[in-house]
DNA sequence: TAATCCTTGTAAAAAATTGCACAAAGGGGC
DNA sequence: GCCCCTTTGTGCAATTTTTTACAAGGATTA
């Protein structure tokens, strides 16, 4: 077990996470795999079985202990800790992210922003002051940073990631309408609403008018 | 070819047509598949089995008509037309979408944005009127609209996502940090970040300090 | 204690997905 | 026309992922 688990494996543990959080706020003590399974609409068998990859957790006749399952997760996710994040680019959408309480809930802080118009630098957002685009290298460096939310418009995403990743940067979750060029060591991640409307609109009929 | 494609295939054809769509812009005029598989670090054996599924749309010796290609991709994800969309939630976040560029440049518009903040309402987000959420489920109806937007806290998202059904809606894009629950006949596709960022961080190694 | 009910963890089978390899065919130079 | 270079579309094999099914064992009731 834990020897190179398959990522689709890991892809699932934070929706697992997320679902047995709920429940704890719920004070719902104890949960069956095939409770999470209908919450879910995954199989009871594989929410067990990609557990099963990293130890048993569970007891036999009871289900999982909520609590229990949590820690257990949030360790195997590396979550145990809070990571410190940056954000670059602080328009609207940055702006909106910089404000949301979800990071500090699941174990992330921002720490920085920045971005290259000079009328922002200095405003603060959620407390977080915003600095100039030039301090970015500097500041990844001197915090050890290793994970960056890339909230700047496409045509400078390029150029940005290349300065994260010579900076330090490991992770990148990429808000720009663009697929990044992958970069050997760095895990890039995007996120865009269009393409998954796309995605949704292959499975629906659009009426004619 | 074309009965019943997998979904895993279709989920790939967005992240094609974004890629073509970007060459197109540059310029370029046709691209063999293998190029498309170093940009996007898939295979190319299996782009092209990817498009298989839809008919023959490359030329042996030259590759494949960006032009032709991104036109092809648009009908079969039938974003050929513009899809009205709503956004439910009109906080920081659901302001930032409602202000974002690329779903009128992929194939949607925004025709309708919604709070249940009285002090909102009446107010306009890029030309579009802040309507009560009264007026939620007559909206929908009267335009006929499939897809909505969620970007309401997570403690509401269950009962608008009720409401948005009952009203006829297809399609919900849930930005809240919950899993919605399944609903039959409904495609529900969530955007959360923090999901992502712990994927991310299951491959990193936190510093000690 | 015994009988019954539940649920886990997993082996084995089934299904889905990907990668390999190549015949077929178009383009371009000479 | 002929040769060489390139690239597609796809059959088949390999790999990955999911489902099925069940033995093992704890909980509960009587």
């Amino acid at each position: 077990m834990n020897i190179d688990v398959p990522d689709i494996v890991v892809r699932r543990l934070p929706i697992y996470l997320r679902v047995l959080r709920r429940l704890q706020a719920e004070g719902v003590e104890e949960t069956p795999s095939h409770m999470l399974a209908k919450t879910l609409g995954i199989s009871a068998a594989r929410i067990r079985k990609d557990f099963s990859h990293f130890g048993e957790f569970g007891q036999q006749g009871r289900g999982y202990q909520v609590k229990k399952l949590t820690v257990e997760l949030q360790r195997i996710l590396h979550v145990d800790n809070i990571w410190p994040l940056v954000i670059v680019g602080v328009g609207q959408l940055g702006h909106a992210l910089a404000m949301y309480d979800g990071f500090q809930e699941n174990g992330f802080r921002i720490v920085a922003l920045f971005d290259n118009d000079p009328a922002k630098v200095g405003m603060t957002v959620n407390n977080v002051p915003i600095q100039h685009i030039d301090y970015l290298e500097g500041e990844i460096r001197r915090h050890q940073l290793q994970i960056a939310v890339l909230a700047v418009p496409a045509s400078q995403a390029e150029a940005i990631a290349d300065r994260l990743v010579a900076a330090g940067i490991k992770g990148i979750l990429n808000y720009a309408n663009i697929t990044l060029r992958p970069r050997p060591g760095v895990i890039i991640q995007q996120i865009d609403p269009t393409i998954i409307l796309q995605h949704m609109t292959y499975y629906l009929e659009q009426p004619r008018n």
